[in-house]
DNA sequence: TATTAATCGAGACGGTACGTCAGGTCTTACA
DNA sequence: TGTAAGACCTGACGTACCGTCTCGATTAATA
């Protein structure tokens, strides 16, 4: 019962092209230099071509999140079986990267994006904060640090220590020693 | 032994004009609808006058935020002495307010400022989890709750639960009974 | 073996909009008082729309002159035979127009423009001075009058007698009887 | 001898800095970017020491045409009693600074201001054709040559002489070897 | 195999807003 | 009171993008 059709089909070139123009310009310019008219001339392709398909530049940004080429594996927790560990590492990765220009514009391009489109904010969350992510991890550590016994509500420790790393960017307070250790004993306790 | 003055002298009416007319249409028509144009508009203002003492349209929300236009006293959280209590209360007033419209708008679009604008990213953490709020009344509470004994790092416990709460507002999740419980429970513990 | 041709055309109703709306307003309110903003409000067409395909707004005007928009078939003097009878009804025709308060604009208008756009200046004096005018009209005259033996730069007596009628109209100087009639003496020989 | 420093009395000074820098800025570049704003910074001066005493910057450049400070001495003909000879050498003259750049920008920069400003138009119609200049010239010369006979309109024959170099000056048109001769052959005879 | 219809690159269109320049008015502090 | 300075509202500048709408060419399924 599917309506009759004909002609060319979907072009996966021109869209993996402006999935690749949109991250590069991301990256380049920050979100609110972003500009359709910019992705469609940087991926080579008419503008139509992207509305056709996206509604709006949100929409093109969460389907690059989606399909990985935003945030990357390396945002991925490490499992070591010590969640101390395994955090320190992780946070030190994030500021790190936060520390570095373009890491820096890449997350606050991406928190304004989420502030202005729901499913960016949705997938957002998703990467850092859900089950695949941090969520997931600290699954796994629930009873062996103070603040995760039997029962804790892991979703929402998750939500709170991605938030604080989300608040540390948009206020751009320098990292200093010290503060991965503070900020994983306000989480997880000593 | 007064300053020497010269010259003709900023207007007060004038900028308490722009502020307003920022909150206002801030408000109503969210940060991405907000324009310099408008707020010069319903301001009865020309645009250089904004363009005179404002480097951007960040500035002027900062400015809003310092002037205490933008969140108001209700968002400081009471001090009844039980401290899960009083952040219950705080929780449910800050969950209700992005249930409504203007409520949600409002702190997405200061999101958005902040993550466009240095400043406004300063103000916003400075406001909502700095030692005059959050982070205070949790200080008073240390020893009260097993997540905040003696020497905890309450600064960094205060942004976690305020960026639990941002990313809440960025994924649009509805809030339902007993997150706030269960939110309370990961930063104060059981 | 056709040139080819891609993409959307050129809009001759906007082209024509535009026109028509730098004619109206040319002759309502003067050059100093035209604006591209008030042509394309009047227009009802983008800005951009022109700047796409005209430099500057002298560059419109010059192209209202090519069109035969701005002076009119009227301005082309008779052809009896007897050359002072016709410029004398020519010249009591520009000076009429020149009297009422429209074409008295009109023509600074078009002086200002062509003080400031090159291409107007040459546009006006080919309408006014050229060949299809009152060169043309001079030399079908020569060996009738004093001043137009055979031989005669007839080129530089039509711009003379047209330069004198802009020095006219620059000095606002009121027109008397006798006035035509001096000019042609001046011209053209007792 | 004390010079008026200040206090209710017109500011001599004020008077002359802003004529020499109307000048300047109108040689340097030309009426259309000439602005109030320019003249009184670089005149050292308020804006409103201008509006008090003069309408517009049309009035402006009338006075500084009337203090002969925009057409020199240079722009009167000689006088050798050869009328054809003085007119040969004075057009030489125009032309040549109407071929440079400044002279041509200064020429046309007034043409504009003339169709804008009443007072210009009638000042510098003066200053070119009248009896000081042209005109006064030419009456010396009446007999001498052909088209100047006993009784010739001679008023009108130098608004045809100056208003062929306007409209020369208007249209660009280059000058070349010839146009001279052929030019005074129209206005003066063979 | 020819027809048909959706896709593509391109880019013109009516608009909104940008950030800048200047206009002309008004106010302040000083001489 | 005249002046240098400069803030103010207004309005226009020329540019960047928005999202919609053709255009002519290309391409795959349908007839």
């Amino acid at each position: 019962m599917s309506l009759p059709r004909s002609g060319p089909v979907r072009s996966e070139l021109a869209r993996l092209a402006i999935l690749r123009a949109t991250v590069a310009l991301l990256t380049e310019r920050g979100y609110d230099h972003l500009s359709i008219e910019g992705i469609a001339a940087r991926a080579g392709v008419g503008k139509q071509t992207i509305y056709r398909w996206w509604p709006s530049k949100g929409a093109v940004i969460a389907e690059c999140l989606l399909e990985g080429m935003l945030l990357t594996e390396r945002l991925r927790p490490p499992d070591t079986g010590d969640i101390r560990q395994d955090l320190t590492t992780w946070l030190d990765r994030v500021f790190a990267l936060l520390g570095s220009a373009e890491g820096e514009g890449m997350l606050r391009s991406l928190i304004a994006a989420a502030a202005e489109h729901a499913e960016v904010g949705l997938r957002l969350r998703d990467s850092l904060s859900g089950s695949d992510s941090i969520s997931g991890r600290l699954k796994r550590a629930v009873g062996t640090v103070p603040n995760l016994p039997e029962g804790a509500p892991v979703d929402e420790v998750a939500d709170a220590l991605i938030g604080a790393v989300i608040l540390r960017a948009l206020s751009r307070t320098a990292i200093e020693p010290g503060d991965v250790d503070r900020l994983l004993e306000a989480v997880l306790g000593r």
